[in-house]
DNA sequence: TTATTTCTAATTGTACTATAAATAATATAT
DNA sequence: ATATATTATTTATAGTACAATTAGAAATAA
């Protein structure tokens, strides 16, 4: 049963608490009615109905009379929708996902990183220095280790100067907060981050494209064997 | 004035009504209200709240009480939906825009062909083959060059086996169709075409990621060099 | 004046009712 | 069996009423 609370109203909670849960597949495929849902949450069915019209428009249902409302198959869940993913990873994420995520982030980041040392601005630059000092202070406790890596590499993706890369902010940062459960940031990976991280932004700040990618690709790469090796073992 | 028409209903016409309208830019950032957009269109608030809903699952709007519907940045808005890829598509897309989809095509394909060579079941190799064999037949004026050049690319995306690169299965689809406007497929250009993707088909065919990586990183370059000479050449 | 508080009015949020439209499933007729 | 009509279920649309939120105006206090 459902309370308001405002700028998370009734709908937006009911969107959360059914996309939560569609994503976790608690739904095979078959989905309660509108009358249901207004039943079993208590609410009007005008809060319902917006609540499935925003679940239908991010791919996760569809409905139409008579037939009801049915999940819809996982490829047309817009996976790249901060909600879908945020709520994919508020689930128990799996190695297995973690490695799907390594793998689209080892074709973007290179590129991004390539088209920053063309495009960054000093503004963009500045930050990617900040965010590099918080990397180098959480190895002294003095930081949030995992946050100054996450704007790191989105500031990568927004001084490639092209939208669509900016776009996957959302899409690299989730990555980045699962990959923290199944990597445990010790001490020494650290510090080897650091040093990495420190030199794509000189490659950056040198406009070396070139250079820029591969030490990229090189670091996700290491990140993305770990991964797989990981799977390997565990199968 | 709005009419019904399912499963085009009217909230489905108001969304895409809107939507076009929003990422053509023609409201600048305010918006009409609720009771505004009733009026226009002479249908209820509940469609047109469901229709705002919805547009603002997709990171178009905004909507607080008292305040009313603001148009988001365009940060916000979710680039890789369907829907407002088609929306961006029916505008007047610029060589900016082309050149932007191609960037992320660069980053996002060789990888995937890598992922395919290593995947790809019997069922998708198929597909390929059919979808080369209609680009062929294209030549000779049998089939739509368009329809199979996308088919092909869909299929690579798709035996990747990784869910996050097909989910982009559409912007990649809107990225060709774009090209299309600006490149006029010359008889020459074309069954150069067939013969690289045959070549991209043979590598993945083979399993050889790294030469299915190459071959396509090479294609998608050339299209780009392309586009930026161009872009050039215009300013 | 300037800052703080209170009030007001505009806008979205929620609930409820009533009816229309779409359509899957069933029954009927040929 | 096959086509056709009926029925019942579910969403779609409209309208009304009132609650909740809140930006901006007005009043008040310092």
């Amino acid at each position: 049963m459902l309370r308001a609370s405002s700028p998370n109203n009734l709908t937006h909670q009911l969107v959360h608490e059914l996309g939560k849960a569609i994503v976790q597949g608690q739904f095979d495929d078959r989905f309660p009615s509108e009358a249901d849902l207004c039943e079993r949450y208590q609410i009007s069915r005008t809060a319902t109905r917006e609540a499935v019209k925003m679940l239908a428009a991010k791919g996760l249902i569809i409905s139409r009379p008579r037939t009801g409302i049915m999940v819809q198959s996982r490829e047309q869940w817009n996976l790249f929708d901060p909600d879908v993913l945020d709520w994919l990873l508020k689930g128990t994420p799996s190695l297995e996902m973690l490695r799907d995520f390594m793998q689209l982030r080892l074709a973007i980041e290179p590129q991004a990183a390539a088209l920053a040392a063309r495009n960054a601005g000093k503004e963009e630059l500045k930050q990617l220095q900040s965010a590099l000092k918080r990397m180098a202070d959480a190895e002294l406790g003095l930081e949030d280790s995992l946050t100054a890596d996450i704007d790191f590499h989105l500031t990568i993706l927004k001084a490639s100067g092209n939208p669509f890369f900016m776009q996957l902010r959302s899409f690299i940062e989730t990555a980045l907060r699962v990959s923290i459960r199944f990597t445990n940031y010790s001490k020494g990976v650290e510090s080897a981050s650091v040093a990495d991280h420190e030199q794509i932004y000189q490659a950056i700040a040198a406009g070396d494209a070139e250079r820029a990618s591969r030490l990229s690709l090189q670091l996700e790469t290491e990140a993305l064997q770990l991964i797989e090796q990981r799977l390997k073992s565990h199968s």
